[in-house]
DNA sequence: AAAATTAATGCGTTATTCTGCACTTTTTAA
DNA sequence: TTAAAAAGTGCAGAATAACGCATTAATTTT
């Protein structure tokens, strides 16, 4: 018996009980104590057991991975998505902002799209590079580690120098009045430079985004000239801005 | 028997059995235990198979998620990442390259570690966006979608401005004779950049990598301060090196 | 098609990994 | 604190893997 074999063994023995004996395995597979219990050793030091005197557990919780980017709302995230997708067309230079709707916007977009993508976003950049066709640019800086976008002089400068077709614009919180607002004031100078730097705007976003006001105005709702929502552009909470002479999708 | 047809078989096999013994498929086939084991090397190395010591396992391919970074070796890898510990102090000014060796290092670093880091790397990035005392810049430029690091002319900028304190520096391919190299012109350009900005160079490697030439020439033994392995110093493959003077780990 | 080039293969040798045993140290429980 | 159980350590033997090299097969060029 192979030591991964072994291993395959202890981690779905688990799925039957809680705790594994050390002497118990070694009998119940023929094999010395010591051979289990390097074994013991080798998952604890992978953190996928709990080693303990005489026995190994199952880790439960295993350690948060930075890789499983969580999308709340993510259905309603992917009929804002598709709705986006009308706005694409081949050859675009595009400006992607950051934010989960973004990225599964993303993700809905056909593997073989061929555009210039600028983002700040590194979950979106690594999205995107699955396309080949895509000329992706990634504009440096420091990062906000929370949202894990760039911010800061460095992505103004590079932002400032820019033309792009279209950007799209993830969104805080969209107020009739207050128009977009963010909550970070180094996000919410990015965004501003990057509404300088694009022909058009599209705003993304969730109907629980809508009425909302934070601490940083990006701009007003003239500036946008699109902005899509999950919600039916009839629907009640719409409403004032359809008045408003926005479009909205 | 063609080495296409050997992998082919091999891997039309995996859909009866979980596993193939290295000496039982050659056997089976009449060829040489080493065949099957090159043939083995190679189909882990493209990730389409698992190699443990004497046998082989397939790889269950999980849902394509470009956040599912599979790093193989990773048992090596983590040996290498834990050696690099010692490099690390307080308060450095960090030049991180790319790659899953740097990777796994980065996910050992003590989650309150507090340093400067540049990198041009969007996996590293995420991977370090989790610790909270790690001023991290992201150097930004074009896209080298495969490797998922930046490239190009703004990356050779923002290199030629900095001064870092130490630079641990993923490898391609080293060498006795010939030094670091690289496959692709454009990334051995920027880690000659990172190499010029860095006080000390640190070369993280596996020992797969070792003995092997590669297009690009980055620089020459000479200028790397420390090499790690994940193999004993005192090993006959690393004997030459240590021998040749350098300072291997 | 023959020659030249390149890649693949097998063999002998050397290196590495794995495993169990004997022995020592640490931990637990009385 | 002591005895018992479990764990760690170092070592040896066996199995597996890697390496260098000579040879053969495959591919490209002439």
């Amino acid at each position: 018996m192979l030591k991964r074999e072994r291993h395959q063994y202890i981690m779905n023995k688990f799925q039957e009980v809680e705790k594994i004996n050390t002497i118990d395995l070694a009998q119940e597979l023929k094999i010395s104590e010591d051979t289990i219990r390097r074994d013991f050793n080798e998952l604890n030091n992978k953190g996928l057991i709990n080693k303990v005197y005489g026995a190994a557990f199952l880790v439960k919780d295993k350690p948060n991975n930075v890789f499983d980017i969580k999308i709340i709302n993510e259905d309603r995230k992917i009929i804002v998505g598709q709705k986006a997708l009308s706005f694409l067309s081949e050859g675009q230079v595009i400006i992607m902002s950051g934010g989960t709707t973004n990225l599964s916007f993303c993700k809905l977009i056909p593997i073989d799209f061929s555009a210039t993508i600028y983002t700040y976003s590194l979950p979106i950049a690594m999205q995107l590079s699955q396309h080949p066709n895509i000329e992706l640019i990634f504009i440096g800086g420091k990062l906000q580690k929370k949202a894990m976008v760039t911010i800061g002089i460095d992505v103004i400068q590079v932002l400032s120098k820019i033309k792009a077709d279209i950007c799209f614009l993830g969104v805080s919180s969209l107020d009739l009045n207050q128009g977009l607002t963010e909550m970070g004031y180094e996000v919410s100078v990015v965004k501003k430079e990057m509404i300088k730097a694009s022909g058009k705007v599209v705003a993304l976003t969730t109907s629980d985004k809508i009425n909302g006001k934070m601490m940083h105005k990006v701009c007003g709702l003239e500036q946008l000239h699109a902005v899509i929502t999950d919600l039916n552009p009839n629907s009640p909470k719409i409403k004032s801005f359809v008045d408003a002479g926005l479009n909205v999708f």
